[in-house]
DNA sequence: GAACAGGTGAAGT
DNA sequence: ACTTCACCTGTT
């Protein structure tokens, strides 16, 4: 199916490539595919049109979700200050959406990405995947989705060894047998702080981990994962994480997607 | 080889 | 409360 979507509202590339997802690739000119809710995505750009392999209830019941399409950005975005090295960061960003991923699988992604890189993070995450998640076969190519927390629960150190993950092996086996255990179930009825807790009661999971996961997983808006870049940002970019309110966490995803592109990363 | 990487936790001031 | 260090693995 397609939507009319110009690029300043959704940018594929911008989306899919400010570190906040490990699970697309470039696919052709202007297209990503990936796995997201267990469900395989074909997506790609032409002009102000996006073309999606799914059907229209598939889109509206999943990825417009997933893609946070009802919200206005532009209207979260007056909030910050236009000015300076943020409005610099905001123009630069525009058309990054924040996706609504799976809180399991960005608490594990997250917990992975610690003192790593993308493609390493990718890499680990992809095994993981081929090691217990579900096969999707789609043209001759095989996709697989993200394993739920029980599957990772029950995985044996020797299997652990595969994903090449060192010492966050046994951070991602704790937290899938706390999550299978309940750890998140009804998230909604509690506050960020209080979810914040939960998940820094996680062996490996600190502050900065905790705000990806409710960031990136959770949707709260108003958390603000401050990794090293950021944390220069404030330092050198005379950036204030105390002037952004509600919508804080988006900002940081313009600023971080900002330094890191004009860093050469 | 050594140093470092999108972080954390333990142990030391 | 703040500083230092080890931790797996991969890359420079």
């Amino acid at each position: 199916m397609r939507i009319l979507m110009p690029e300043a509202q959704f940018s594929l590339k911008k989306t899919f490539e400010c570190g906040q997802c490990f699970r697309f690739e470039r696919e052709g000119e202007n297209g990503y595919a990936g796995v997201a809710m267990g469900r395989l995505l074909h997506i790609e750009r032409a002009g102000d049109e996006l073309s999606l392999s799914c059907s229209r209830d598939e889109f509206e019941a999943l990825w417009k979700p997933y893609f946070d399409l009802d919200a206005d950005y532009a209207r979260m975005t007056s909030d910050f200050i236009r000015l300076g090295y943020v409005g610099e960061a905001v123009d630069f960003g525009r058309g990054i959406r924040i996706l609504r991923q799976d809180p399991w699988e960005a608490l594990c992604s997250f917990i992975l990405s610690q003192c790593s890189n993308i493609p390493r993070i990718k890499g680990m995450v992809e095994r993981l995947c081929r090691l217990c998640g579900g096969e999707i076969t789609s043209e001759g190519r095989t996709f697989y989705s993200f394993p739920p927390a029980e599957r990772v629960a029950a995985l044996s150190d020797s299997q652990l060894d595969f994903l090449r993950c060192g010492y966050r092996a046994q951070y991602i086996k704790s937290a899938a047998l706390a999550v299978a255990d309940g750890l998140l179930a009804h998230a909604s009825a509690l506050s960020t702080d209080e979810l914040r807790d939960r998940l820094t009661g996680l062996r490996g999971v600190g502050q900065k981990v905790a705000d990806c996961v409710l960031l990136f997983g959770f949707h709260r808006m108003e958390a603000f994962p401050a990794d090293v870049w950021i944390k220069r940002a404030i330092a050198e970019k005379g950036v204030d994480p105390d002037s952004f309110g509600q919508y804080a966490g988006l900002a940081q995803q313009y600023i971080f997607y900002y330094i890191r592109e004009s860093a050469g990363g």
